[in-house]
DNA sequence: TTGAAAGCGGTACCAA
DNA sequence: TTGGTACCGCTTTCAA
């Protein structure tokens, strides 16, 4: 096989379309085309654009200056299929209209782009979506998969069977030993039940997330056990959706609920309890704290914010994000490291939605 | 140059490595795999796997047995090789903390899916940075490029010469023709205006964005030209950085400006707005809209929520994703189509933070 | 309808 | 240090 190489065999064996075309407007250039126009090889243009290749000065010298005077980018596409390494990640990630979600991207793409990888987005409407796109994730050969949405057993193996690693973000599969990343969501339920029992409060109501949120139902769970240790029982749940709305939904429910109104709201994130903040103002006319105190988990942006002044759990992103990261591209590089799982402690934000003691 | 086929002329030419770890464990399947399997050619695996190709029943029932068998899934990169299509897309983006940007890529990553089309995503600590990572864009071949950041004339020379389309999100760039889908920030400022002056306000002040924001500067702009034309002169500006606190700091600049305080705060977006009206609120004890109102743009969540039921000019961020992959996909197929600029409209949306005439 | 073969644009091993 | 060459895994003519 004879690869077009100088302009010595042109056209003799079919030439393509328009040699014009080719040469001059059309196609992009390629390293064939430096090498032609640097009068080398076309193994030494890649060599010379390799950090640790053996190449003279003066080739490197030759080259860069074809490679610049044609406008020469090589092509990440052509390195990868050889190479087998795409220098992508996929991110599986939903709610990005969520708070929380996005600042995580945003320290995801950080993190990635400091090891040389490229994101690969995966943004679903919902996180049962998956099956839809985990066709596309294997396609696209990417070096590594960090999920932010639950994935299934057999949506794993299917990953896994490629041996692409895998890391979950505040996320995890019984009984299957994966990598990942979380913030503890125990020791944080379990430290704001403390505080706010020692202030007195034996009224607790919690507005949960939904079902199928494994970092909520571990909040919750976490609160209730807390709540029970302290002697108190029965304490209602209601369940929502994470959203503003069903925050202060909850709240209306809770108290119609009890024979009488809790003392404290914990909500499974920050924007219900912004949303539980805000009926238990404007519909009910409470005083927050005073007369309800109110709580939330992730630390978003908007719980600093005056009107709110959130008390709750803060994640460190930023750390689990570089976590996650890390955890991956070790398993990039060494495949055959056991699974992990890191979990970092979150940070107790004392604002003054709720009474502490 | 001969291929490895079928096991027939099994490692005469240099066996590659181990042959065991090939077949048994270790490499993902190939499509050679799945002809050998199936028993037909290398070709013909493609042919079935493609939509609109010529194959017998009989073969496709073969060959798609033999893939499902092997868990064969096609090399995207490989294919994206030969077919000069990579169906990836660029999004450069910055700022994935604000409220807005988020729900920008969220839109443009489902409309992406729905043109068949990946995003990969270039997520910028600042819209400065583009320099280091457009090298990265062109590598990669993508198909197009959305960009929400600002890109200098050299930098769009640098992806127009690959022939790689760009679509401009809320920009454009000043004398030079682009594609480009804006929301128009000029008449939602002038409709805001007059009907703040409608309902009898005089003492107007600006909260703008960062000066390298072209949008928020135009929003100042329109701002400012409407109440001349109204007969307000001497509307004083101050700067922000588009975050909360620069909202509220921004009021209290404009109060330490003027002899009397404004009556309007007009602000370049709505999270300046949301500081602005907590300033107002917990510093200067003003009821709002009562003492002061105050307005924003973009229309994000928090805008609606009840502590500030916000009037704000709503952006469709939706159509206008929509829209932008539209000319995008346009271009992707034909090269030739001229530049494009579409200016969708935004929404008032009359809340409770400013008295409307 | 089917298979053989020529690439796509690189990397990497080899001998010179 | 350099050039020749064999791939990576797919698509796409071109004959049969």
């Amino acid at each position: 096989m004879v690869r077009r190489k100088a302009s010595s065999s042109k056209g003799v064996k079919k030439p393509r379309v328009k040699l014009v075309d080719e040469v001059s407007s059309g196609r992009r250039a390629t390293s064939y085309d430096v090498a032609r126009l640097a009068g080398v090889s076309q193994s030494a243009v890649s060599r010379c654009l390799q950090p640790g290749a053996s190449a003279s000065a003066k080739m490197r010298e030759r080259v860069s200056r074809a490679a610049l005077e044609l406008g020469y980018t090589p092509n990440a596409i052509a390195r990868s299929l050889i190479t087998r390494r795409s220098n992508l990640i996929a991110v599986l990630i939903s709610n990005l209209t969520s708070l929380y979600y996005p600042e995580v991207l945003s320290e995801l793409s950080a993190h990635a782009t400091s090891h040389g990888e490229r994101i690969l987005l995966f943004a679903l409407p919902h996180e049962s979506d998956i099956d839809d796109v985990l066709d596309q994730v294997l396609q696209y050969q990417v070096d590594g998969v960090i999920a932010a949405v639950r994935l299934s057993p057999q949506q794993l193996a299917a990953i896994d069977h490629r041996r692409i690693p895998v890391v979950f973000f505040n996320r995890y599969l019984r009984d299957h030993p994966v990598n990942s990343v979380c913030c503890d969501q125990v020791d944080g339920a379990r430290i704001l039940v403390t505080r706010l029992h020692k202030a007195g409060h034996r009224r607790f109501g919690v507005i949960a997330g939904p079902k199928d949120s494994v970092v909520g139902e571990e909040r919750v769970r976490a609160t209730i056990e807390r709540l029970q240790e302290l002697g108190i029982k029965d304490t209602p749940v209601v369940r929502g959706g994470y959203d503003y709305e069903s925050g202060a939904a909850g709240l209306h429910e809770l108290i119609k609920l009890g024979k009488r109104a809790p003392q404290v709201a914990v909500c499974a994130n920050d924007v219900m309890a912004i949303g539980c903040i805000d009926a238990a103002r404007f519909d009910l006319g409470f005083n927050v704290p005073e007369q309800l105190s109110v709580v939330g988990f992730d630390g978003v942006g908007p719980s600093t914010w005056r009107s709110y002044q959130l008390t709750t759990i803060r994640q460190p992103i930023r750390r689990m994000a570089e976590a996650a990261l890390m955890l991956l591209m070790d398993r990039v590089e060494n495949p055959k490291l056991p699974p992990e799982k890191r979990v970092l402690s979150g940070q107790i934000m004392e604002g003054t939605s709720a009474r502490l003691g």
